[in-house]
DNA sequence: GCAATGACTGGTA
DNA sequence: TTACCAGCCATTG
C-alpha cells in the first residue's frame, strides 16, 4: 500500500491535533499548521477535506471565528452543541475564548 | 517545469 | 462591519 495518498504522517499529525480538541474549544486552520510546525494552513485544510470525515472537523474554524465555507451552519451547530463560545448572534465563535492552544493547557 | 486551484491569513479600503 | 488584494504552500492538470 505504498503509493496510496492515505495517511501520512502529517495527516496522522493533523487528524490527531483535530480529535485532542475539547468540546467547547476550537483551533485555526494556521493554529494547527503551526503546532505541528509543517506545511501551511491550506495544507491543513486540504488534509481535512480529504479525511476530516473521521475527525471533529467543525472544531477546526478560521481565524476570523467562521467555520469551514462548505459545511457553515452544520458546524456552526455543532459548536453550539457543545457549549462554544458564540459571539452575539450566534453567527460566530468567539475565538478570543474558545480558541485552543493544545494539549497543554494554557492558563 | 509552469499555471491554476484551494475547508487560509493578514492588511488595507 | 464587510469586501478586496497579495502572500504562502502543497497538490493537480
Amino acid at each position: 500500500m505504498l503509493g496510496r495518498v492515505e495517511h501520512t504522517a502529517y495527516v496522522e499529525q493533523v487528524l490527531a491535533v483535530v480529535e485532542a480538541i475539547p468540546p467547547g474549544r476550537v483551533m485555526s486552520y494556521g493554529d494547527i499548521a503551526e503546532y505541528v510546525g509543517e506545511g501551511g494552513p491550506r495544507q491543513v485544510g486540504r488534509v481535512m477535506s480529504e479525511f476530516g470525515g473521521g475527525v471533529p472537523w467543525w472544531r477546526v474554524i478560521r481565524t476570523d471565528g467562521s467555520p469551514p465555507p462548505s459545511h457553515e451552519g452544520e458546524g456552526l451547530q455543532r459548536l453550539r452543541a457543545e457549549g462554544a463560545p458564540l459571539r452575539p448572534g450566534g453567527q460566530r465563535i468567539d475565538m478570543r475564548a474558545a480558541r485552543w492552544e493544545g494539549p497543554v493547557a494554557p492558563r
